[in-house]
DNA sequence: GCACCCTGGTTGACATGTCAACCAGCACTG
DNA sequence: CAGTGCTGGTTGACATGTCAACCAGGGTGC
């Protein structure tokens, strides 16, 4: 017996499903146009940028993305080659590969950043009131916190290895302690 | 000069982003171990199994969607391999095709779709309280308001052609009147 | 040190999405 | 009804993501 959903749950799914098409792809757009970087460029960047040095483990930087390594590798092999990131072998362990963030790549998320803080602004934020982005939030954490939870798809174990954290803002750093811009 | 994120508004937005990366991901593999569809195909089916006749031109499913023609055109070429819908010429317009939902796709969908409220309910619904879902449904309906003025990317014009319409639930239909699953 | 297995990462084949070129059919003009 | 141009849709080339196979290096027991 099936629980569908009521007038409200509906709308508030759908409504999601939809605020999800439209809001991601108008601000990839903006973000590309405005900087020839894909959103998902960004937040591999963002990621790297907020590190200790700039650097990070690939698989370090999969599981916090929650990207396979499968395919955080061939997308970085692309940026590599765009000159964004540099591979370096890992000191402590002959299999591991760490992943380096060049000035280039450095100089392209912090000059990316402006506008894309501004773009999401515009489509997301300031058409929102201040309740209703602590509602979101809330929103967010809680289906967050339960999804966490749920081991992370891999033949044998190596469960719920991400910490709990939701935020961690993705920024350029350096504008220190506020977070800034960002995106996952 | 950049007006960056205040706490709260981080919080949103990164909130935002991963609630997204992981509920969409657990859904949508939720739906493709229960029923062998994909997220696209669901949506894709269950677009047609709303309409009169199951049938749709392909540019009307593809405004609705939001989907490139050339999107919509490979992925029915797909689909229509496995049975699931097929295209037929239009009657008014000779350069028209007409995409129908075969009886195997309607089964398909009416199949897939207990299991996928289900999963939309564990994951995301069920997690909620009715204030945060009502407000949830503000906010998508603010966002989503905003965004669907600004038109189609499209070399010429034809603009905003969409109805501002949110939410039209989306479901095998028949259950009639009360809207069922569904998913954008 | 060696057998054995697990882990980190890469790779190739294939699925899916994007972009731009293309083409046939409607529509308007003269 | 020829000329012109726009529209609906398809296609091929290429970008990106997934999946499974593979491989080298690490860790353990002996």
């Amino acid at each position: 017996m099936t629980r569908w959903l009521d007038d409200a749950q509906m709308r508030a799914w759908l409504g999601y499903r939809r605020m999800r098409l439209l809001l991601d792809l108008q601000v990839s757009r903006d973000l590309a146009e405005g900087s020839g970087l894909s959103d998902a460029d960004y937040d591999v960047l963002s990621n790297l940028s907020e590190t200790e040095g700039h650097q990070l483990r690939l698989s370090e930087l999969s599981a916090h993305m929650r990207w396979s390594k499968s395919r955080l590798s061939h997308h970085l092999t692309r940026m590599q080659q765009r000159g964004l990131v540099t591979r370096e072998e890992c000191p402590s362990d002959g299999r591991g590969a760490v992943i380096l963030l060049t000035d280039d790549g450095w100089r392209a998320i912090r000059t990316a950043a402006p506008a894309h803080v501004e773009s999401v602004r515009r489509h997301f934020i300031d058409r929102l009131t201040d309740e209703q982005i602590r509602v979101l939030g809330d929103i967010a954490e809680s289906v967050i916190g339960h999804l966490d939870e749920v081991p992370v798809r891999t033949p044998s174990g190596e469960a719920g290895k991400q910490p709990a954290e939701i935020a961690a803002g993705k920024q350029p750093a350096e504008k220190a302690a506020r977070r800034q811009p960002a995106k996952e």
